[in-house]
RNA sequence: UGGGGCGUCGCCAAGCGGCCAAGGCAGCGGGUUUUGAUCCCGCCAUUCGGAGGUUCGAGUCCUCCCGCCCCAGCCA
């Protein structure tokens, strides 16, 4: 976060409560809730909260909402804190957890009670949504409204002993009935669920619901902004007014800003949960999901995803980000940042005629072209080379401009290496191309050829002595439809059956098999990969796989809709 | 027909009454290049959802209208 870039609203609240002393220090705080994995919506909300306190000097909470016992656990916890921490970021103290303040939260259910403020309802869910009315008629008073404090008490004690059955009994706050804002027709503050909850066991009965706890959280943590999204907003005024009648140890405020809504994919904990569970990927870390555990499997870095958050407003305004923007952000880190290998994705065997029998030079290939200070890497060149079938014609009608590979007859540089001539072909018994034959023209390694000699272009190739077999995963996004969720049809329409292409017996250069996983490389003239993780409790036998990331721009002519011309094979 | 929020270039967005309406992404044109990558240069809103009004002057203030999103979980 530039100190020189436009601020956003909450910057200039910020600002301003700072300069008018009504804040002496900045505390945030994220808190997700232990029921899914985190995805690049989250990274925005981390970003930003962890983002404030940094840059005001202020501190961020990593606190856990775990108020509801039903559909949360202990992995999703762990997952989420190493998915903060992979983001890196580092919170203030202990992790927190709301299932910590359940104590203080009962005490404060007592004291509204005391107050006339708070009340225990017997009325069925059914009918509890009869009473509230509509968005356009005022609700009516439950008939249990005016229970005696004493007898609440009674009631709430017995709920939380667990005398009471679930959906019988509820505490909820004593407010207004007839609001047209509906969150405060005598909301919910406690319900029965006679489960035991990952963290504070069996002992509760009675769980808070997000709005008793929320507000309340924030003040025990002297969180100073509270910042969530937009949809919360109508939860304000319920939120202030458990701050106002509650002897509460601050006076925390809560902000909302747009959540970030991506073109190409979902980001609903609900919706990608389905993706998973219906099977639709392998896992909350299928390198196509949006989750932070797919990004990193997929080899998207930390810093990539920082950067392209921090790139995003902060506004009130609810739109979809282009996919594009967050591609252009990987790639850009992954460009400055990523070693730079050779590795041919469909391998065709090109035999070099006038190479010296046996003979196989050292080459030294820069791990990055703009950066010499990342090194150079040894690669072995022999007769015997594989290059990408898609880059060999055997169309001497291409034109230059529009095929700037190998074409037979014509000459092709070979990346780092020398130029080399395609004379002729041998195909197999079905006819199909299985070899070029080629000759390499002497002096060319680190030298033009001499004159009357254009290569049409550079190609990758791996020699054949050096050559590790490998297979390659090739990612798309995981949507065809640029908004999956518009709409009232199924989203899982849209989902795109070529998301995932596996490629079996590629040749990488023999650097590429001791690549570490989550180390993202350039395979030059292909895009970005990094060697599969083997997250979670699957495993593929501990082959060499390699994801990728994302592709290289390409800007290659290419009719609409159509493959690379002039490909063969 | 209740309440809350939002409408500035294809997408995101700055703008807080006064030079020709920032910037990023995408796109288009050109240059460099042993990655059709990167990099570099140039182009890309006489107009701010619409209509009135206030003002010497409005995207910025007022009025009305239109459109989109959220809220009727004992989810968060």
């Amino acid at each position: 976060m530039d100190s020189d870039k436009p601020r956003n609203f909450i910057q200039h609240i910020i600002e301003n409560d700072l300069a008018e002393g009504t804040v002496k220090q900045v505390v945030t705080r994220f808190p997700p809730e232990p029921n899914g994995y985190l995805h690049i919506g989250h990274a925005k909300s981390i970003c930003l909260n962890f983002g404030l306190a940094e840059q005001y000097g202020g501190v961020c909470n990593l606190r856990f909402d775990d108020t509801n016992p039903e559909t949360e656990s202990e992995e999703f916890v762990n997952a989420i804190i190493a998915d903060v921490r992979w983001l890196g970021f580092q919170w203030d103290g202990e992790v927190r957890y709301a299932s910590d303040y359940f104590e203080q939260l009962h005490a404060w259910a007592v004291h509204l009670i005391q107050a006339g403020k708070a009340y225990v309802c017997e009325l069925t869910p059914d009918q509890m949504r009869e009473y509230r009315g509509t968005l356009t008629e005022p609700g009516r008073d439950s008939p249990f409204r005016e229970r005696s404090a004493a007898e609440n008490l009674a009631l709430l004690e017995a709920m939380r002993a667990g005398e009471i059955e679930e959906g019988k009994m509820v505490l909820r706050a004593r407010i207004d009935m007839a609001s047209p804002n509906i969150n405060l027709r005598d909301p919910v503050l406690y319900r029965v669920k006679r489960m035991a909850h990952h963290r504070s066991g069996a002992r509760w009965n009675i769980y808070p619901s997000y709005d008793f706890a929320h507000g309340q959280e924030d003040a025990i943590e002297g969180v100073t902004h509270s910042i969530c999204t937009l949809e919360f907003a109508d939860h304000r005024p319920l939120y202030d007014w458990l701050l106002d009648n509650l002897p509460v140890p601050a006076r925390p405020r809560q902000y909302e800003f747009g959540r970030l809504n991506l073109s190409y994919t979902v980001t609903s904990k609900r919706k990608l949960k389905q993706l998973v569970e219906e099977g639709h990927v392998d896992g909350w870390d299928d390198p196509r999901m949006p989750t932070l555990a797919g990004l990193r499997r997929r080899g998207v870095t930390p810093a990539a995803i920082r950067a392209f958050c921090d790139s995003l407003a902060v506004a009130k305004t609810d739109g979809v980000v282009d996919m594009g923007q967050f591609e252009h952000f990987i790639r850009q880190d992954l460009n400055d940042n990523a070693p730079r290998a050779l590795c041919v994705l469909r391998p065709l065997k090109v035999t070099l005629g006038n190479w010296p029998a046996g003979k196989v030079e050292t080459l030294h290939l820069a791990n990055h072209p703009q950066r010499p200070e990342l090194g150079s890497r040894e690669l072995p060149f022999g007769a015997t080379l594989y290059i990408d079938r898609d880059d060999f014609s055997t169309d001497a009608a291409l034109s230059r401009k529009q095929f700037k590979r190998l074409v037979l007859g014509d000459w092709v540089r070979l990346r780092g290496a020398y130029v080399i001539r395609a004379d002729d072909v041998v195909r197999d018994a079905s006819g199909a191309l299985s070899e070029v034959l080629a000759s390499v023209v002497p002096d060319t390694l680190g030298a033009d050829p001499p004159a009357g000699i254009k290569p049409r272009g550079v190609i990758h190739w791996v020699a054949a002595e050096n050559a590790v077999d490998c297979a390659v995963r090739l990612y798309e996004r995981l949507f065809s439809a640029p908004e999956p969720d518009a709409g009232d049809g199924d989203f899982r329409a849209g989902i795109n059956p070529d998301s995932l292409v596996t490629l079996t017996g590629c040749k990488a250069e023999a650097n590429l098999g001791r690549a570490a996983p989550e180390v993202t490389f350039q395979f030059e003239r292909e895009g970005y990969f990094c060697r599969d993780s083997f997250c979670g409790d699957r495993d593929n036998g501990n082959r060499l796989v390699f994801n990728r990331t994302i592709a290289l721009r390409d800007a290659s002519p290419k009719p609409a809709g159509t493959k690379p011309p002039g490909t063969e094979g």
